[in-house]
Order: C-alpha cells, then structure tokens, then sequence
DNA sequence: ACAAAAGTGTTGGTCGTACACCCATGC
DNA sequence: GCATGGGTGTACGACCAACACTTTTGT
C-alpha cells in the first residue's frame, strides 16, 4: 500500500500512474479505435487502449506520445487531448494504478506501421475490452463528436485536401449518421472551417462533374462557434 | 525520485497524487472563487485551492468531497466534475506532485462557514495565487460558462426557487454580461430546464407586480441542447 | 393617479435542413 | 445525348435578440 514518507517533501501518498491513449481514426468508412492484444494475465487476449507508465521527466502528454510512437508506430497523431483521469481503486487488479487518458486523432489516409498484435476496431462494434477501457473509449467517441459540431477538429481526420462526398464520408462515419454534401459545405464554409483550393479532382470511371478540392483553413483546434450544430437527420 | 520497485505488481513510476477543488459561486453578485491563503512556502501568503492527497481508500472525487468537507467546511456542492490533471515536472517546487482539478458548483444561497483563512474571490480580480492554480481556475470558469449555454448546469449555482430577475442576475454574473429577462426566461423554459412554481414573490418596498417564482426541473446535469445558445450581446 | 417592476406580443435576422434545379464530365 | 455525380438557389422552420406594449402591484 503507497504511504507517504516522513521524508517526503510533499506529504501526500504516491500511486503509479499510467498514460492510456484512445487512437481514433476512420477506416474504411467506419470510425474506429486503436487497440492492442494483451499477451498476459490479467486480461490476457483481451484488448486494451495502447500506454505505459510515466518517467520522471516526462509530463503526461509526452508520456503517451512516445508510447505511442515506440509501441505501435503511431507518429502522426494531428490532435491530441486530454480525455480525463480514473482512480477507481480495483482498476487493476494487480494494484491501485491512476490512469490519465488522452483522446488522439489520426486522419484517414495516414497508414502506420502496426504491430502484428495491434488492430483498428469499429468502434460499433467493439471487443471486449480488458480493465476500464471500455468508459475510457465512450468518452473519447462522445468527445469527438461533440467537438465536430463546435469546433474545426475535422482537420484531424481529413487528409490535408479532399473533396467534399470524401469529407462527407468522413464525417457521417464519425458521427455516425448520415449528412447530406451540400448543408455540410455550407456550414463548414460559412464559419470559415474549409475553403476551397484552386485544383479540382477528376471524375470516376462513369463521368460525372469534377469535384471542387477543398482544405482546411486552419489545422489546430478552435472553437468556431460556441452554439453549433450538424443536428442528427429527425 | 520515484522509482518503481521490482517487487511492485505493476511496474512504472509512482508520484504523489494531489486533488484540488475550484469552488465557483455567485457571492453578492460577481463569480467568485474560494481560495484558501498559505501561511507556509512555498508561495508564502499566496492565495491556493483547496484540496490535498489521496488516501489508499479513495477515489479522487471521494477526496476532494472529504477535503471540501474538513478543510473548508463546505458540505453542499450542487454539482462537481473533473476538470484536468497536470504533470508539469516542477509544478510543485519541492517534488513531483501530479494534480487532478475538479469543478465545483455551490448555490448562491448557501453559506458556508469559511474558516478564518479561507475566503471568496472575484474571478475577475484575482490575486496571484499558489502554483499553477490560475489555470486551473481559468479552465473550471471557461468550463462553467461554456456549459450554461447548452446544459442545465445554472441549478448548481441557484436556490431551490427563484424569480426571473433572480435568476437573471445569476447568469449574467457568471457569464459576465448582461442579460435580459424576457429572453432568457423564453430561452429556459422552451428547453424545459425551468419551469414555474404555484408561488409568487412579494414586490418590493417601491411596487411592482408581483414576481413569478421558477424552479430547475432537474437538479442532476443534463445537456439540453448540444446547440444551444445565450449569445454574447452584438 | 403614477411610478415601478414583471410579463407578453411582435418583428426581424441568422442559421440549418430539405429539395428542386442547374452544371460539367465520360462514354 | 444521356447517365452520373457535383454544385447552386429557394423555401421553410426553429431559434433568439430587440423592443414596444400590457399587467399588477405599492404609495
């Protein structure tokens, strides 16, 4: 049991302390969440958020960036927040660990080197998933799609450029639900989020008028309108 | 420095854990903020949170519920949600000790009995405080606001009753602008999160017609309008 | 009667959805 | 020319701010 010790220059008690990070990312026109086999008891076989612990130089945030990178090659995160800390005290069984996670975004056409025990999993359709992961990845889903109504953080899922049915797609995968192209053009543009290139991409195989390349304006997070919106079709 | 024993089950690096609590409450008319005032350093005289450490047997909300209850005597917080943890490695100059902010709600009518070192501030006159606990206090104001425009949070901060003009003076307290009556009752009620009472206020020494008296129709937060609203006036 | 405070009605603007219609391309 | 997919225009409703007007009280 961690006590504190006389000598101690701060006299409260100490918990290991652990970095999870929920990946999302589209795949496949299905939004889905980075997860990694547990090899050994407890939870073995089970899934679990990738993470570690946290070394004495490090703040949390770069604690899971570079377990991200170490552990599954995840290098290319475009947003990454802070999600919320757990202390439920039988969390592992094995001790009492706190865990901090972080909610990170990987755009679509970006493809990292996985390991063999690591995988991409719909989040509607998850696995089991081994001690509180499971709240961890409900947050992180609800999270993301609160802040695609409010704020610009589609730019993290969304190539660099793309056309609008691409980032439609995109965004009906997240969400969940369908949207129509045009409303979504219309919102995003009029609160300045998107704005159109000079290119325009090619048609299919069967024709059709070619498609205005747009991009993001800006590719860190804002809030773009405090009231927002993109409402669920009903 | 924290080191993870070899014999520990879980093996990464432990720190101690300390959780703090931003009291927010309407005091006479301004947000106000409860700050403690340190007698010892670091940050002598320095205005602080309240909070302090885990024991083994709780959970971080469990501990700043019992912190809030013995330290400052405050027992009827409305509403309490965590806010962010932060590991800056020399946040706390004597050692490396992580930190988990809570929000916390306190109605406008009740009154605790602060201890002689403890007191309410004005969030928009702030002393310089202890630590990093101006962020912590920007983030839980921002949080406040942002959620009494599309969640029923506004319960945390009222009595159990209240006239329109009451409740008027609330807000526009907490949101630091001005509101007006007419818009705001038209706004609350159509969400459904007020709703009128049998009972009427007496006017004042100078006339008037009598008030209506209002009452939150849920006291536990709901998010009643992942839109919503009350703009900033121009 | 008059001032004061509360409540109601009306108007106008913004925003978002739905849907019909027009445009540019491949075959 | 015509099917296909992309883009634009218009109409409608929900919502909210502003403000004038009405109601109910105390003196």
């Amino acid at each position: 049991m961690p006590v504190a010790k006389k000598s101690d220059p701060v006299n409260i008690p100490s918990y290991p302390h652990e970095v999870l990070a929920v990946v999302l990312s589209v795949r496949d026109g299905n939004l889905c969440v980075l997860l990694w086999r547990r090899g050994q008891s407890p939870f073995r076989y089970r899934w679990a958020l990738p993470g570690g612990g946290v070394q004495p130089t490090e703040r949390l945030r770069e604690a899971i960036t570079g377990h991200l990178a170490a552990k599954v090659d995840v290098r290319d995160v475009a947003h990454l927040e802070q999600l919320a800390t757990h202390s439920a005290i039988d969390r592992d069984p094995r001790a009492r660990v706190l865990a901090t996670a972080y909610l990170g975004l990987v755009p679509s056409d970006v493809q990292p080197n996985l390991p063999a025990d690591t995988a991409w999993h719909r989040v509607d359709e998850l696995p089991r998933t081994a001690f509180d992961h499971h709240y961890f990845i409900d947050a992180a889903v609800g999270r993301l799609r609160a802040k695609l109504s409010y704020t610009n953080i589609g730019f993290a899922l969304a190539p660099a450029e793309f056309t609008i049915a691409e980032l439609r797609d995109l965004f009906s995968a997240a969400l969940g639900y369908e949207l129509g192209a045009t409303n979504l053009t219309r919102v995003l543009t009029r609160r300045q989020v998107i704005g159109p290139t000079e290119r325009t991409a090619r048609p299919g195989q069967s024709g059709g008028r070619p498609a205005a390349v747009y991009k993001f304006v800006a590719r860190e997070l804002t809030v773009t309108d405090p009231f927002a919106v993109l409402r669920p079709p009903r």
